[in-house]
RNA sequence: GGGCCCGUAGCUCAGCGGUUAGAGCAGGGGACUCAUAAUCCCUUGGUCGUGUGUUCGAAUCACACCGGGCCUACCA
């Protein structure tokens, strides 16, 4: 069979935050697809890139007082770190603010203008004259029009669902500054993508690139009318690619990261000396055609359907060959949440838990429809325990110590048909993993665990030990059968757990390099010392693992966008906090207000390596004043977490000369009986710094 | 308001027109002791959300309704 040529992407992940669990499921499922398909030994290469452009991060690196690449090159460690932790394989990781990147969007943009696609026109948008920046629509709030809700967002009412224009708001704020913004007006370039409609009509419903369901929502919210145009440009000041055409004027983020794809291939191939041609361009007589899949989260189909295979064809690039769109993932059966102490970073689940555990777990669930999937914690502890310990490994660890002197028979015994009909199995597990049903794939993997299990308790190798040289050929037989059975298995399960392919080669047999490897049994070799492969989830560590999420200091950057609150969950708060510290004596407003409490941004934070629990602060009152406090957090926050944030800090504490140098001040925060941790408090958005507690 | 998805054993789900509806986990009983208290056997448990229809035959198809979720919205 002639191999294929297979080009896979993952979203690109944006660097204004840290990897969490839901990012996880894409690009778990994602590596998993990519060494199923170079396990069965087509070329195929995994790309992906931090998407590094945009207001958020522009906003972001002011309020850390650093600039934006400083942020974003940060930010790209940190998230090469998380995806190495749980054995996610690129062949390369790139970044949207590349030269490659850079020449590739002029490239297509020039496309656009060639064929007309490209018009000019004004837009009116609210502008925070202190900041100096356009604002989005989510970085401004005020009242609504309609019913006078306060505190709503720009675009729409979330108390009467009224939508509307930020500029129709009532007493409208910049989330940024705390300033009036003001209407200006600006010139923004659009790209007229009515032109492409019936190309995408026909595109979305025959290419075979999108699910019929897919399909069938962009025929109904998108192609059913004409298609508005799309704004793919911000005026000055933005981070990103100037447009070459248009000085003063910078790509959109959703313009220049899509291209960030063909922007890693690029990479890729002038590392690898192949042409970039033979991947993106159509025709051309590669032989075969590449195959060109995307894995994308259902919140963004739309730019993947719709602009993205529009600028494709503007730019008479080749089309995705497949568009793959996995949902959401809850954990216990909700979001994840701060407050519930479950949104899970993918560093405080490695530093707990192994990364093959989350990774057959999310295999086990991932069926390839764009369905939510459930991390049921419980259930996820009960799931690796019984399948992965107590299955699988079990298989190894039951049998192999009986061949460590004597090695595997040297003809492969009578299993009663075992490994014939799991190497048969082996057509139907390639078929789910090649549809991204993982979900069947384990299933069938798993009952091939199972029949290996019931032949070990039927062969009672245990009692052919006891017996000695009389069953000793006996036993090396059935011991054999078993641990072929084992390595058969780890051949299927090699895409999703990696590591324990590996470990098992070193076991026997040497490193598992192909799908085909569960076709034939080893006969003969020699069997290493047996090893644990892999540890039971244990409570203790799903337990330290949420105490842990607990306590995370809540990044701006991992923050969802910041809805309405809805308090509801008054009525179960525990009494205990209250009653372990009772409240103080009363005072009067006099004793109060001999307390100065002011607003107080954090401009710097480091370790004192000597103290056990301080972090040295230095925190600004606005404008010259600042203060260095010594804070009792260490441990419950990371110090570059800390910069940016606004706190509060008792402003006219007298100074106090400590080990560590003179702390001039308090950083107000909570803790308590009820959970560990110490909390820091952070005003609502618009106080700043130097703003006195009333 | 519209669109889509889901509702099958306590839990997670498979089955998606054809014999008495299945698996894993959990529960109950037994076996075994090689193994990370793992494994194996037996077993309890379901009016397949409700109703009407199509059919020789429906968990499976159609329609309506109820319940849950997602998306989107004064226009699909």
């Amino acid at each position: 069979m002639p191999d294929r040529r297979i080009l896979v992407t993952s979203a690109l992940p944006y660097a204004n935050g840290h990897i969490h669990l839901g990012h996880l499921v894409e690009y778990i499922q994602t590596d998993i697809f990519v060494r199923f398909q170079k396990l069965r030994g087509h070329r195929a290469i995994y790309l992906c890139a931090d998407d590094t452009h945009g207001t958020a991060i522009m906003i972001r690196a002011k309020a850390e007082g650093r600039s934006e690449h400083d942020l974003i090159s940060g930010m790209r460690e940190a998230h090469l770190a998380d995806f190495a932790g749980f054995q996610i394989a690129f062949d390369h990781y790139g970044s949207t603010d590349s030269p490659a990147n850079r020449t590739l969007c002029g490239e297509i943009w020039q496309a656009l203008r060639d064929r007309g696609l490209v018009v000019s026109r004004d837009v009116q948008q609210l502008f925070d004259p202190q900041a100096g920046v356009f604002l989005a629509d989510r970085f401004v709030r005020g009242t609504c029009p309609k019913c006078s809700a306060a505190d709503q967002y720009g675009d729409s009412c979330e108390q009467c669902g009224a939508t509307y224009s930020p500029a129709d708001l009532v007493n409208p704020v910049s989330t940024l500054s705390g300033a009036t913004p003001e209407v200006r007006s600006a010139e923004h370039l659009f790209v007229t993508i009515e032109t492409l409609h019936s190309f995408l009509e026909t595109w979305t419903t025959s290419s075979g690139a999108l699910d019929p369901r897919i399909a069938n929502y962009l025929a109904g919210h998108f192609l059913g009318e004409p298609l508005r145009d799309w704004d793919v440009s911000r005026p000055a000041p933005y981070f990103g690619f100037e447009i070459p055409d248009k000085p003063g004027h910078y790509w959109y983020v959703w313009f220049d990261a899509p291209i960030g794809y063909i922007a890693a291939t690029s990479e890729w191939c002038v590392a690898h000396g192949e042409s970039l041609a033979a991947w993106w361009h159509r025709g051309g007589g590669n032989d075969p055609p590449a195959e060109i899949h995307h894995f994308i989260g259902k919140d963004i189909t739309y730019f993947h359907t719709l602009f993205w295979p529009a600028m494709l064809e503007a730019a008479g690039l080749a089309l995705p060959t497949k568009v793959r769109i996995h949902g959401f993932l809850t954990v216990n059966g909700q979001k994840m949440s701060k407050s519930r102490g479950t949104f899970l970073m993918a560093r405080t689940y490695l530093d707990h838990l192994d990364p093959a555990a989350l990774r057959y777990y999310y295999a086990a669930k991932l069926s390839g429809g764009i369905d939510d999937i459930d991390l049921n914690l419980e259930e996820f502890a009960a799931k690796v325990n019984a399948d992965l310990v107590g299955k699988v490994v079990n298989l190894a660890s039951r049998t192999a110590r009986w061949l460590e002197t004597t090695g595997l028979a040297t003809t492969y015994p009578d299993d009663g048909g075992l490994f014939a009909r799991a190497a048969a199995d082996g057509a139907e597990i390639a078929a789910a993993y090649e549809q991204c049903d993982f979900a069947r794939a384990m299933r069938a993997i798993m009952l091939a665990a199972d029949r290996a299990n019931a032949y070990v308790d039927a062969e009672q190798p245990w009692k052919l030990a006891k017996a000695g040289a009389a069953a000793a050929e006996k036993l090396q037989q059935v011991a054999s059968v078993a641990l072929n059975l084992f390595r058969q298995i780890t051949v299927y399960l090699a895409p999703v757990l990696p590591r324990l392919a590996e470990q098992v080669g070193d076991l026997i047999g040497g490193p598992i390099r192909s799908w085909d490897e569960s076709q034939q049994p080893l006969v003969g070799l020699p069997v290493g010392p047996f090893q644990p492969l892999m540890r039971r989830v244990e409570a203790t560590q799903l337990e330290a693992l949420l105490a842990a999420a607990a306590t995370q200091p809540p990044s701006p950057a991992t923050l969802p966008p910041q809805g309405t609150a809805t308090m509801t969950e008054s009525a179960t708060d525990s009494g205990e906090p209250l009653a372990a510290e009772p409240l103080a004596p009363e005072c009067t407003i006099d004793d109060f207000t001999k307390v100065d409490l002011r607003v107080a941004r954090i401009i710097a934070a480091e370790e004192v390596p000597e103290a056990r629990k301080l972090l040295k602060l230095t925190v600004s009152l606005g404008g010259d004043a600042t203060r260095t406090v010594f804070a009792g957090i260490k441990g419950f926050h990371e110090p570059a977490a800390l910069i940016g944030r606004l706190v509060v800090v008792v402003a006219n504490l007298a100074p106090r000369q400590m080990k560590f140098g003179l702390s001039e001040g308090m950083v107000v925060a909570a803790s308590g009986a009820g959970s560990p941790g110490v909390f820091l408090l952070s005003p609502d958005s618009g106080a700043l710094p130097g703003m006195r507690l009333h």
